[in-house]
DNA sequence: GGTTAGCACTCGCAGCAGGAGAGTGCTAAG
DNA sequence: CTTAGCACTCTCCTGCTGCGAGTGCTAACC
């Protein structure tokens, strides 16, 4: 795995490998790779050096007489070595300034927005996190009476995310007892994250607590469903990949996006680093992501991870380009997030 | 298309073939037919009926040695005859209206349970609308300070929906100037609907006039997006069909649900009727829809439409089962809104 | 006259053989 | 150490063949 075992024509051998076979989906033979790329060595040459990359497990064959495939010991020598310092061109960072200048100031604009830019930019699909509650401080909250004794509740917080719940009373209550009592609320529970808040509460008597009880219980109810709520973009450049040409292929992987198990999959095997993290193939520890590609990065304020962007491919795919846009998008949500929280 | 031109047999043959071959998928012959079904007649019996319904163009013939396939107009006349008045199972309804006790009392909770409740029943995509903003009436709106001249502004719906945008103003404002402004606006502006607050908003001036602009932009603004915003569940279902499993069938079909450009696609050959609207084949105007049956309702309350429940699959569908779910949830949905709207 | 058994015919499809092509590993010469 | 050459392997494509499902037609039957 260290860098000494491969010579520098080997590594560049599986440099050049990597990048056709991503490029081309179809294996590589000796052939092609000094026909397209300056090695300046003969076919012959590279086969000796590809059956030398075969034998230290970089690269393997599918048939006796087929081109070379990366494994996925090869893909992470590539990554550690060519990909993982690549960084997003001046060209497409521009372009994404742009175009979150046109949206407007708000958390879930801004992360469907990267959800979508990922997923053009990595042609895959992207997965975005919404940021956990417990993050964000309570700005305001209104109640409006909607029937005797039932009320709406909007919850306003910092990042000027909006949630909404109802609360039913007991007995008859009006919109002057409710807005007096959101008052009063309001001046104790402003800039409570939902933990502060529940404290406060448990202090309190009467219709207060009955209210900051669905108060905090909206807090993290809103909390556990952004947790597992996942933006995801992009199917439609897996379905046009060869590996997902079949549709069997495809179901385990729609199954995943939807139901929002993918996080399940994925958080156990997280680290803590604020760096990209990159897992191929049966680095996954959940058997159905063995056949994916995983590129992830945290987004925060501070050193508070607050969610996760990502990238989801077939094992094959661009990892340079993925880590680089992925990285920066995680560097722009943390930033725009940032400036959010320390404005307020 | 008349009834009096299929002897009561032919009729029977027509079904049998059409509830086979939806089934299996395959072209059907007469001897699977025979097995299967109690026709009380032989295969050569049936192999004339066949070639009597071909003539007339109710099926048709891949090739000369394989099974019948119904063709667009076969299945119309199985629709109109067999499947338009067909009721959703009472076992059915029950599970259906036990799922919508479960969940919170608000529109979009509804849609979002609906789509995935037809996905289910159906077998396919499902597709709802929101309802149209201008239907709503404004219940109540909020401003809060973000910055010296920026405010989030949030509009509470006779539904119980949120949306939510941002005013720039011109010169800094507080909360207090905010606060009263939003008084003095809702009071003028409550239960109004988008129109009606347009003409009020053009009288004022001012501070008044601007925060006025801007909810009932706000309004229009939720309206159009809500129009085109098409909530759908269900692709894993497609996925599996052996029409969609070569997976370029199926880009086309993921680009329509994703831009939301099927309801474009979709809304010009809507016509009147409260009743469910059925498509198959070649009856739909779009080119990209030529290839699925759709079968649509509205709901809304009175006569207004609101909004559209559907459901989107190949031709070959269950169309009994669609019609029964789609009219089912279309009149629930319309009921559960005319609860909403009157109770208020 | 409608119904049915029988039969010849058609055509898709699975299975197989054979050839082409791509690619390898090895050997021997440079 | 590199490279040309060559034998070998294995996939993929193509054409062929036999099978089976299914049809249409005809003639006999009720």
């Amino acid at each position: 795995m260290d860098k000494q075992d491969l010579t520098p024509r080997q590594q560049h051998i599986l440099r050049c490998l990597v990048n056709e076979y991503v490029d081309s989906g179809r294996a590589v033979g000796s052939n092609t790779l000094i026909e397209r790329y300056p090695l300046n060595v003969s076919s012959a040459t590279v086969r000796n050096e590809m059956a030398a990359l075969e034998r230290l497990g970089y690269i393997h064959h599918p048939h006796t007489s087929s081109g070379r495939v990366p494994t996925d010991v090869g893909y992470r020598y590539y990554v550690e070595h060519f990909a993982r310092g690549s960084i997003l061109p001046q060209s497409d960072q521009i372009m994404i300034r742009h175009q979150f200048r046109q949206v407007e100031t708000q958390l879930e604009s801004w992360l469907q927005l990267t959800a979508s830019v990922l997923a053009e930019i990595a042609g895959n699909v992207s997965m975005v996190t919404s940021p956990h509650m417990t993050f964000a401080r309570l700005r305001h909250f209104e109640l409006l009476s909607l029937q005797d004794r039932v009320a709406l509740l909007i919850l306003v917080t910092q990042d000027s995310s909006i949630n909404q719940g109802m609360i039913h009373f007991s007995k008859p209550i009006d919109q002057n007892d409710l807005s007096s009592a959101a008052d009063r609320l309001n001046e104790k529970l402003r800039d409570c994250t939902a933990l502060e808040a529940r404290d406060l509460v448990a202090m309190m008597t009467g219709i207060d607590q009955v209210i900051g009880e669905h108060v905090t219980q909206a807090l993290t109810a809103a909390e556990t469903s952004q947790r597992s709520a996942v933006h995801h973009e992009g199917i439609e450049y897996l379905v046009q990949q060869p590996e997902f040409s079949s549709s069997e292929e495809l179901r385990p992987l729609l199954d995943l996006l939807r139901g929002g198990s993918i996080l399940s999959a994925l958080l156990p095997q997280l680290g803590e680093g604020s760096d990209v993290q990159i897992f191929i193939g049966n680095e996954n520890v959940a058997d159905e992501l063995q056949s994916f590609g995983i590129v992830v990065a945290s987004y925060g304020v501070g050193n508070q991870v607050a969610g996760l962007v990502g990238i989801l491919g077939p094992r094959r795919m661009q990892y340079d380009r993925s880590i680089s846009s992925v990285r920066y998008m995680s560097q722009l949500v943390s930033d725009l997030m940032g400036d959010l929280y320390h404005r307020a």
